[in-house]
DNA sequence: GAAGATGGTGTGGTCTGACCACTAAAAAAC
DNA sequence: GTTTTTTAGTGGTCAGACCACACCATCTTC
């Protein structure tokens, strides 16, 4: 009879009900009890819902409180995907192939966007302390003011991380030259050092 | 007391578990009930679990069968978060922005990776018969021999069909143009013929 | 009056037991 | 040997019962 199953007629609902009242990241959706009379389903099955959209990382719950709409910011999604995909050794290659093409293209970003101000403060940034790679690259994350983008960007340097490689170093001259080069807005020097950085090389047969 | 819920230990567990017994796709999974006598939790936790990771795409399940290990590829995760996700201008900006800047990265790929005859054959695709954009750029994926990239470019492809913009229609001109480059080995003119299919200022203030 | 303690109410978190619908394999009937 | 029937196992759903927690109005104490 219910070819459809209830759980995801649930989401259905919940989504109509998020678009109907306009509901924005924060606000609070209706109890689960409410929801079960309101729909007419068990309450079981509304938590199959929620639980399933929680994972995502669409919504909240908090014990005593009520379950809210989240800021999709930094779903740990990510991981889950990740554990279950990486699994053959192409797939590493992968990985750090597509990180480093997104961060290139991160970097022709912030050439085009940001503003040598906010360059400069990074460039005392990185003389004031060492920053690891991660942080450096989040750094520029921001000047590049794309927060799809971005989120990409997280999701391949926790597949990264995964990989476990050897923890490169890179020493910082390396990060100050790439910096130089953004400031002078050189693409192509840009590039350059930081293919450099990355041990790459310059020839492109593999980013 | 249990400040981890329940379900997401659950998740854990599986995971584990599918790793441990090195589970492959299409394999099944125990029973909901005999996971939650061996895992000592109840009926319910375990089936909040598992309707999580079913829409999460990582699981299938059968009535009167089981449950079985999926076979990711074209989850329908997308679609969901899309809905969710794109919701101001910003956003929708973005998406087009960071399509195009993977679709040039794809082109990259191709031009260090694709033999001439590759891109030959695309060409007498083009030409035998209409292609529309989408269906030309997955051809072109296919040469670029990066799976990871391919699945970032569905997800964006998707993500750009629910912007639902006009339905712009480009000229078949336009992609043999670019093939030409592709072939020529040409950098700068396929980007260059990249930028005006889609129409975009060389000036690269917008990508 | 102000600060703290108390209890009520609503919420999510979990478990249990009971059905139902369905599938596949075993058993029975032919 | 083939077909039909039964049966056991599985997911799907519901209802009810507690628990743990957060919030707030109320009461107590100083």
């Amino acid at each position: 009879m219910t070819n459809t199953k209830v759980y995801l007629e649930i989401v259905k609902q919940l989504r109509e009900m998020i678009a109907a009242d306009n509901l924005k990241s924060g606000d609070k959706i209706p109890s689960e009890r409410e929801l079960s009379e309101r729909l007419n389903v068990g309450r079981s099955s509304v938590r199959e819902a929620l639980r399933a959209l929680e994972l995502l990382g669409l919504i909240e719950t908090r014990r005593g409180e009520g379950t809210f709409i989240r800021d999709f910011r930094g779903n740990q999604l990510v991981q889950l995907l990740g554990t279950f995909i990486l699994q053959d050794e192409k797939a590493k290659l992968d990985v750090i192939e597509t990180k480093n093409l997104i961060e290139m293209d991160l970097l022709r970003l912030v050439l085009n966007r940001a503003d040598e101000q906010q360059v400069v403060k990074l460039k005392s940034l990185v003389k004031a302390k060492q920053l690891n790679d991660d942080q450096f690259f989040y750094e520029l994350i921001e000047l590049a003011d794309n927060y799809l983008f971005s989120r990409i960007w997280l999701i391949l340097k926790d597949y990264h991380h995964s990989l476990s490689l050897q923890n490169e170093e890179y020493n910082r001259d390396s990060y100050l030259m790439l910096i130089e080069a953004l400031i002078e807005k050189d693409e192509e020097k840009t590039l350059s050092a930081y293919r450099q950085l990355r041990n790459l090389s310059i020839l492109t047969d593999k980013y």
